[in-house]
DNA sequence: GTCTATACACCGATAGAC
DNA sequence: GTCTATCGGTGTATAGAC
């Protein structure tokens, strides 16, 4: 095979791995399936990662640092905020139609950071910026529209990522789309009676 | 060792594999390790069990069968809907500070079962255990107090599941008490919104 | 630098002595 | 029935040819 750069090396084998977690599972996630999957050798791997936890941790950083807003509101003005807010759920909640593997693969790698006590950093930056996103995402549905919140916006959006994540919990189970939807409208209410119009 | 017969050997497994998972992870959860846990001999798991995967299986279903009671709403009479509510999360947030390792454990234990299409009704059947337990706790809180509920109770049941499993997932990984106790206060809120007063 | 071949630990599962 | 010893397979990681 032709001499990639070790960058390159590594991008091409985290990819893979995510493709790797996402269809199969963090334990099956070996070295060789990641290789398998990006098409390389398996000494190659070595060549490009001291080691898989190596990987493991760097595909953590790397997939916190991609996912994309996905709890983005509407920011039709004719909308109000429980609205706005109700349409940033249903946003997400198609992404997490559309690509269940991959919340899942999320999910499964927050709960592997988890088990040790040295990646726990890792878990917890992920939620962090999950509280960003949630942040910017209510951010723009209240901006110009005479709102303001109850409590301080940082901890509404904590309440925003905790109900996320149990709807992406009970949704990966049950996969009951009518649940779904009516939760989000409830959890679109609760949010928004955390809102006080000036 | 002494002769046990194979069911008292089966369930001597199954609260050994259930430390394993507490203390290490599913993915430390080996037949070694289970059987070292509980003392035996390694020929001796697959004179109980077929297969490490008929263990884990059995596992799931014994520890959904004995989950207790955990989110036990207080009866006190003085007390609003609102509060029984709150109540009945505290206690459940109490366990979850006591025993974190074991939440984690059942979680990831669904995770595992997710993976595996021909595993996947057991963590339905798992959350619909949660379900009827919330039910319970629920019809509790409104006996006798002159409550309806706008939704079906089973409707509102999915949703206390669907909070409580985001309150789960975001402590055990923030571990941060003040934000759970708020995120508490606005479940029990949101909940006791679905509530008519008769 | 990239490969094949392999070392070595550990996995689930079983054979065979007792 | 219960054990020790071991099988075949797979995991991470590395040695050494090219």
């Amino acid at each position: 095979m032709a001499r990639i750069p070790a960058p390159e090396r590594r991008e091409a084998l985290i990819d893979a791995a995510l493709r790797v977690v996402a269809r199969d599972g963090i334990s099956h996630a070996t070295t060789r399936a990641i290789v398998a999957e990006a098409g390389m050798s398996l000494a190659s791997f070595h060549y490009a990662f001291a080691s898989r936890d190596e990987l493991i941790d760097e595909l953590i950083r790397t997939v916190v640092e991609r996912a994309e807003n996905e709890v983005v509101p509407s920011l039709d003005p004719h909308l109000s905020v429980r609205e706005r807010i109700e349409a940033g759920l249903l946003r997400y909640f198609g992404h997490l139609k559309a690509r269940p593997s991959h919340e899942q693969a999320m999910l499964e790698l927050t709960w592997y950071a988890l088990r040790a006590p040295e990646r726990h950093p890792l878990a917890v930056s992920q939620y962090a910026r999950y509280r960003e996103f949630a942040m910017a995402a209510l951010q723009r549905a209240t901006t110009d529209s005479g709102i303001t919140w109850t409590l301080p916006l940082d901890q509404v959006a904590q309440v925003l990522v905790a109900l996320t994540d149990g709807l992406t919990t009970t949704w990966l189970v049950d996969r009951d789309d009518e649940a779904a939807l009516r939760y989000i409208g409830i959890a679109a209410d609760t949010l928004s009676r955390l809102a006080d119009a000036r």
